[in-house]
DNA sequence: TGGGTTAATTGAATCGATTCAATTGATTAT
DNA sequence: ATAATCAATTGAATCGATTCAATTAACCCA
């Protein structure tokens, strides 16, 4: 392969005048017309490409961000990382995956992200109980780090996530409007300091603001499938009191909001007839789905990017101040009606 | 950041012992025991992290592959994915992500994976228009090259996919033995060179062999929710010959499947007691879905640990014997029954 | 003609390793 | 006692760049 020593011979110049050339950029030193365009000429004449191994040897940083991935294969995973490689594409950044496995804590990952010198981590969906044994190594090493999307990201951490609460509080609203009053909220886990509860706590509010609080309800589907099946199937078969059935019910993912509505549809209940539900995420099948999911959009995209500009900006200053006006934590959702919801069959209550 | 000079001076010794006694892998130089603790010792105690920049510099290979995504948001791109970091994982091989925009084809691309000195390229999902102009690029530039479950991979390409065909004729003996005979297949874009056209042959030639050639028909959804919907709809309300409506439909995605089972309640067809609709990729929603899907599952993971190992292979002669009992472009597919399929409602006609 | 500026170029050090060939020292054979 | 063998270690070259300080060449003015 072609290296700057075979086109300064070509070219009859020293090894310094091609770097000058190549990395335009450098201001202090300049080179002559006459001899750039020499230079360029036998660089594409002799098919140069640059090393930037080597070049990243020499700065000592390689421009590359490691993402932190366990469960691919869930949707929000990967529109994070289509967000983060776009932004690092416009910096010149790239990302290099690194697989942490779901069940053993492999301290490995943080040495192989020293060994290449990575300029900083994004870790999404990180499993909390990972997370305590890793976070403080990466603190450790110097290398900066933002959690995305975890549900309960280590103390002292950058998180990155959209603002949950607000998006609850807006489906449960809408629901109200409609007219349902018997609302249930599923939640994820129920540990106390997790996102998902965060998110329990601001329907209870809602509720209380809204004058329902006799009606609250929280349940825990820990975003699976069996559990949640089998919390609707009992929640929904009330032989005492049908009265007491809710009309609605508010799930923290759309995965588990399927489970509901296949659920009650086994169960001969019609969604949105007679009950409705909604979703959380506005995944690609919330809109394919039978019926079409109600939902609440989190901005996956977007906090792919914030994740990268927030990692540059820790090393690079004219980036931080851009970055202020965001509120990491806190990014705007937006309620997707579709058509898993609907005024209660059997009117208001009241 | 410590290096290896640093250790050399505290322990006492030269850069080169160091450097042996750190790889120890090395046959032919031997380090006494005495000196090897020693050097291992000081290490630790200075916090040695191995520098794997200047390392691929010296060997002038990154122990990286490349991985194009075109449409981050499909479920089989990160489930390959998933399956190609494991294995390159396990071979101490990294996996960077290296974005294509949709529309635009970008031969930068080519151009960022020389000058890493990329040790692969996995392209997955590549549309054929885009690799037609980069196929060439990466040849070229002697960098080994895997496509992975394309539509059309260009000429000449290690080309790793499920056995498509397979699958559908599958699915159609699966649906004939319940009863079914007007079978239609929803296939992807019509166009002659692509696998979705090789599906629909084997489709039509299962069709002929189980002497149903007279209820064969074909139709296009182009993967897409919309033109699927317009074709189901057209499809389904055939006012004049009810007799003809199709009592099955067979859908080369999971996607297309779950918009004709939507479509089909919309138009109050029940699936499946008076419509049998299959997928094909065993998505993680076809499981989830209302009803489920009865699907094709497609080895994804393993698409992505072979894409992975015949790249290695190319470089690794070791590697090679082992990947020959593989045939990469036929790897099996599996028929997994759930409940969207069900003996047709009036009975065989015949 | 000579001193002072400025512009253009280059020699050499450096980054953090690997690796070959050479050296040292101890042990064994003749 | 000398030569030969072998194990253990090291000096120095190398990988492909970047970058500082020094040098050369050209020009201007007195």
């Amino acid at each position: 392969m072609v290296t700057i020593t075979d086109i300064a011979t070509k070219a009859g110049v020293s090894r310094a005048t091609v770097s000058y050339v190549l990395n335009e950029r450098n201001t202090t030193v300049r080179i002559s017309d006459h001899t750039r365009q020499r230079v360029m000429e036998t660089a594409a004449e002799l098919g140069y490409r640059r090393n930037e191994l080597a070049r990243a040897v020499i700065t000592g940083k390689n421009r590359m961000l490691g993402f932190w991935v366990m469960h691919s294969n869930r949707e929000p995973v990967v529109r994070v990382l289509g967000g983060a490689m776009k932004e690092a594409d416009s910096n010149d950044y790239f990302i290099k995956m690194l697989g942490l496995d779901n069940d053993t804590v492999d301290s490995r990952i943080v040495e192989r992200c020293i060994e290449w010198r990575l300029s900083g981590i994004i870790a999404i969906h990180a499993p909390a109980a990972a997370m305590d044994v890793l976070y403080p190594k990466v603190v450790d090493s110097g290398i900066p780090m933002v959690v995305v999307d975890s549900q309960r990201p280590p103390q002292g951490s950058t998180h990155v996530a959209a603002n949950g609460a607000g998006g609850v509080r807006s489906v449960v609203e809408y629901l109200v409007k409609l007219g349902h009053r018997k609302i249930v909220f599923i939640a994820g886990e129920p540990d106390e300091d997790t996102i998902s509860h965060t998110w329990a706590q601001a329907y209870l509010n809602t509720m209380q603001e809204l004058g329902l609080q006799r009606y609250q309800k929280v349940l825990h589907g820990y975003w699976l499938p069996e559990p949640t099946e089998h919390i609707t199937r009992t929640l929904l078969q009330q032989p005492t009191q049908v009265e007491e059935r809710p009309t609605a019910i508010v799930c923290a993912s759309d995965n588990m909001a399927m489970v509901v509505v296949r659920t009650a549809g086994q169960m001969s209940i019609r969604v949105p007839q007679e009950l409705s539900v909604t979703g959380f995420d506005d995944s690609t099948v919330a809109a394919l789905y039978n019926p079409p999911l109600t939902t609440v959009a989190q901005p996956f995209e977007e906090m792919g990017r914030l994740a990268v500009r927030s990692l540059l900006a820790s090393t690079d200053v004219e980036q931080q101040s851009e970055l202020l006006e965001y509120s990491l934590e806190q990014l705007p959702t937006q309620l997707v009606v579709r058509q898993s919801t609907a005024a209660p069959f059997t009117g208001p209550d009241k």
